[in-house]
DNA sequence: ATAACCGATGACATCGTTGTCATCGGTTTC
DNA sequence: GAAACCGATGACAACGATGTCATCGGTTAT
């Protein structure tokens, strides 16, 4: 009698593998290779009798061996590393950049890194320890040097929204310079003088550069510099919904505020509403998003075209993966709008 | 004279394996394993000059051959099925998922299926093909009976926002019906008695409970069926917007609204706001969103806590991962939220 | 008739790592 | 002083697939 206690709990079924498929039909492993990798030279009788061998077993072959054997070491898997797949804006990219790596039957890992440089290092570590075929990357730390090595051992990168810095590497972003010119421009032009700009971090490529280009508008148009309150390091909507109850509670409150990103229009924007202040105060934002149009007043924006970024970047990524070693690092820029919905056209209050 | 034409282009460099540290190092591979394992019996002058020879040949074990090898068979590896990426609500579930995995030092695959019956099928097999160790699924198909083999070779399953059919799989999810009713009910004790219910297809559970929350309300509180219309197939914000207004340009058109998902809520605010009628029809909604707030009328929403769901989810996932074959399927319920914000209370007009 | 060729096939090495086991000195035990 | 033990170490097989190559039998060319 045996006892219940000994007796396995639920005996794991073994995995089958090419081995038990070429016994079942009674070949070698090697002619099993061959009719799933459809290789010339099998008989369609041996064929046959493979291919039921593996729909009774339920076996499909194992990517990591087949990867690991294989001339070309490819992994068909990609990296993704974006600061947060909760921010619409990088879930765009990341679905963009998803269905690309579908076309081409590679999968993705997509990593948060809330911006923080260290998390870029170690997340591009555990992508090479994984032998990933590419990376596209949201660039967070100060440099991207370290990748060098990872580089010259045939790994493929691509910048997706921000330029990296300290070495060279294709970038598929939008001209936020440019963009942020305009969009200043715009309420320069509508008399305000008094503007206020909120930023994210300011060693992140896009905050440098929103603003360069608010700067750039300030001094071309002649509006004063000493009125223009630059206002860094807001990370996420509640800092910037504070950041913006208090500059408006100062003497000498802005006219106009030019948000240097999503989450920061949004702290804005709550802001705003709080204080009673919305229709008042003007504002542009920098990405659109859902019901932009539907507040009041509906929020004026730079939009980005954050599916195709996605989109080049992914596509840069797999060329350079399928042909390696040919492409010379290379800049896309993608074009930005200015859409007008009313928070962006208040005049500022005549003196 | 060599040619230039022969010259290789840009030699890439090889990687190094654990044999190359072996001999810069000046020992047996099996040395480098176990200092690179922490595994013990290693003198610690031996260590130290294998980890020079790693450091100088910057080499990291290959997870794919080490995964391949190891006793416990393991990836590290899980795949997240979901609807889409850019769905709120699956963007915050992805990230809750990913920030457990991290946890356990595992990576994510993410795939979108755009609620593709067979889509979850393909994902499913390809994710099989890596190997990964377990999936967080939000189920599509009909049938999840699909899965058997797979879950008796031991892959982990866990379903998210929907529970699965033809197959007993732990569910983290909300209680639809529940709150459904609880929705329906907060219209009808306002004196709503001709309300719709907008639906996604009816294929998908949440969509099945939420029709069934519907019609408890209507059958317990006396309203009158006839008057109370469901319009199901709506699976994005454009065609919920316009099954809105088509149904309020009817002859007898409801008085309130009660909208099944997020996007379809999306799309009835705005099919509302474009024929002014936000403040005539009483609306709520199922999942919160940004600016719910402070739009006009703010939405009064059915509040799911999908971060929390995700946490849940993963957090069974990884259990089942560490500890194969011990733990029964099991149902766990997340508390959902009422908010009101007018929407929900306008009253329907009098007679 | 013989050489040359070709399609079909499997034995074996290999990818980069870890599991198993034998070996080698040196120390402890009685 | 021999037996037993133990820490350190590397040779070798194995994980599950594919690349290389030899072999076998049958056709085709001369």
């Amino acid at each position: 009698m045996t006892s219940l206690s000994s007796m396995p709990v639920e005996p794991e079924a073994r995995r089958a593998t090419i081995r038990d498929v070429a016994r079942l039909a009674g070949v070698g492993t090697k002619t099993v290779s061959r009719v799933v990798n459809g290789e010339p030279n099998v008989a369609e009788a041996t064929a046959e009798r493979v291919r039921e061998a593996m729909a009774q077993l339920r076996w499909e072959p194992d990517m990591r061996a087949r990867n690991l054997r294989r001339a070309d070491g490819r992994t068909h898997t990609v990296g993704l590393l974006v600061g947060s797949v909760t921010n619409p804006f990088a879930a765009e990219v990341n679905r963009a950049i998803e269905d690309v790596a579908a076309l081409h039957g590679a999968a993705v890992f997509t990593t948060s890194l809330d911006e923080e440089p260290d998390r870029e290092l170690a997340a591009v570590a555990a992508l090479a320890r994984r032998r990933v075929d590419g990376i596209a990357l949201m660039p967070i730390a100060r440099s991207q040097a370290y990748l060098r090595p990872e580089l010259d051992r045939g790994l493929a990168v691509v910048c997706v929204d921000r330029e990296p810095s300290g070495i060279a590497l294709d970038a598929v972003r939008s001209d936020s310079r440019a963009a942020s010119l305009m969009a200043v421009r715009h309420l320069i032009r509508r008399g305000h003088r008094r503007i206020a700009l909120l930023l994210d971090r300011e060693d992140l490529w896009t905050a440098q550069q929103r603003r360069l280009g608010f700067l750039d508008a300030i001094r071309a148009l002649g509006a004063d510099g000493a009125d223009c309150p630059i206002l860094p390091g807001l990370r996420d909507a509640e800092s910037s919904s504070m950041a913006v109850a208090r500059l408006m509670k100062s003497a000498r409150p802005p006219t106009a505020l030019f948000c240097g990103k999503n989450l920061i229009t949004f702290g804005a924007v709550r802001a705003l509403q709080r204080l009673g202040l919305q229709h008042e105060v003007a504002l542009v934002g920098f990405d659109d998003f859902e019901f932009a149009d539907l507040l009041d007043p509906g929020v004026t924006v730079i939009a980005q075209r954050p599916s195709q970024i996605g989109r080049l970047a992914a596509d840069r990524l797999f060329a350079r993966i399928e042909r390696p070693g040919k492409l010379a690092p290379e800049v896309i820029d993608v074009p930005t709008d200015l859409i007008e919905r009313g928070s962006g056209e208040i005049p500022p209050p005549s003196e």
